[in-house]
RNA sequence: GGUGCCAUAGCUCAGUUUGUAGAGCAAAGGACUGAAAAUCAUUGUGUCCCCGGUUCGAUUCCUGGUGGCACCA
């Protein structure tokens, strides 16, 4: 039997965990979790990780194996999971891969571009002349070093215009030159899956399960992490709010209906991105485990 | 039954000394290549409750009606 990877994605909240541990229960095989933020320990509530339970029912990859300041990224993914599938191939016909990272379930099916990692040094300088001279400076020097790029950039966006200039000054080549969008090919067939469901139903379960977490304690939680606050691992939906309330700029109530908001648009923004992939093949959750095993 | 106040966006309301209206919340729609739950950016036509009157012109002023709230009976 072919190889294969079976990707299942769709918008937080949707019920994505479930149906992969029953589609990987019944294959006998294993989960590979495609989410930047479960794969940090410490923060299981307010990312919606697998409990213990589910974690042992299906053996998971990547999820608590870093600590919140380390650095991570979807480059880093697509290596990592393209190290580790070989391995899992050996015992097993399918994969299962289960996450809603958008970047890093597209690294691993269509690849990401070989762009130079940048230095801590180099990204301290760079975000120095943000700071100092302005977007504008930024701006200039990217137009100036890299006009191919410079051209099709969001120039209101200061972290993507820096990134150009970072990889300029790490690399002395321009951000464009490393560009090439190509689809890599991978050796393994890809079954890529969305979950999907009525936009106010899913808003509802996605409010409801807010709730849910305050009970569970992600307060205590985002306590627990709020001297790492300003560690990218911690950028987060639940938990920027709830700092803002342990700041006093925001009040309990304010930051529990703003984290539903906030992750209603990261739901939509998701969306979006699938949208697009016409690659995807969207299944209810309700029938989704029958359809999946029906497909293979 | 009487008196007073109110009726404007999905919700809460502001406003127009008559020239057809805007905030917050909610919502919609995008971009995206090594930090992506990040980062950036776009979107407000709505019988201004209804009939009529005054006026060149009414959502705005006036009569009446309808509905809501409060107080008095």
């Amino acid at each position: 039997m072919e190889k294969t990877l079976i990707v299942i994605t769709g918008p937080t909240g949707i019920g994505k965990t479930d149906t992969a541990i029953n589609v990987a229960r019944h294959l006998g095989t294993e989960i590979i979790s495609a989410d930047s933020r479960q794969i940090y320990r410490g923060i299981p509530i307010g990312t919606a990780c697998p409990t213990a339970e589910e974690l042992a029912a299906v053996k998971h990859h990547f999820i608590n194996i870093l600590n919140l300041d380390e650095y991570y990224s979807a480059a880093q993914y697509e290596s990592d999971v393209l190290e580790l599938l070989p391995k899992l191939f050996e015992r097993h016909d399918c994969v299962v891969m289960c996450g809603g990272s958008m970047m890093y379930v597209d690294a691993v099916c269509n690849g990401i571009d070989d762009i130079p990692t940048v230095s801590d040094d180099v990204r301290n300088e760079a975000y120095s002349i943000l700071e100092t001279e302005g977007l504008e400076e930024v701006a200039r020097r990217v137009k100036e070093v890299d006009p191919e790029y410079y051209e099709i950039a969001d120039k209101q966006n200061a972290k993507r215009l820096v990134h150009a200039l970072e990889i300029y000054m790490q690399s002395g080549k321009p951000f464009s030159s490393f560009r090439t969008g190509a689809k890599k090919e991978r050796p393994f067939r890809i079954l890529k899956y969305s979950l999907e469901m009525p936009r106010e139903e899913l808003f509802a379960r996605i409010n409801s399960r807010v709730d849910k977490m305050m009970e569970l304690g992600l307060e205590e939680e985002a306590r627990s992490v709020y001297h790492l606050r300003h560690l990218n691992s911690l950028n987060t939906v639940g938990y920027k709010e709830m700092f803002a309330y342990f700041d006093g700029t925001m009040d309990f109530i304010t930051a529990r209906e703003r984290i539903k908001k906030n992750t209603r648009v990261y739901a939509k923004k998701q969306m979006t991105w699938y949208a697009k992939d016409p690659d995807i093949i969207y299944l209810h959750p309700s029938t989704a485990v029958t359809e999946i095993l029906n497909q293979l």
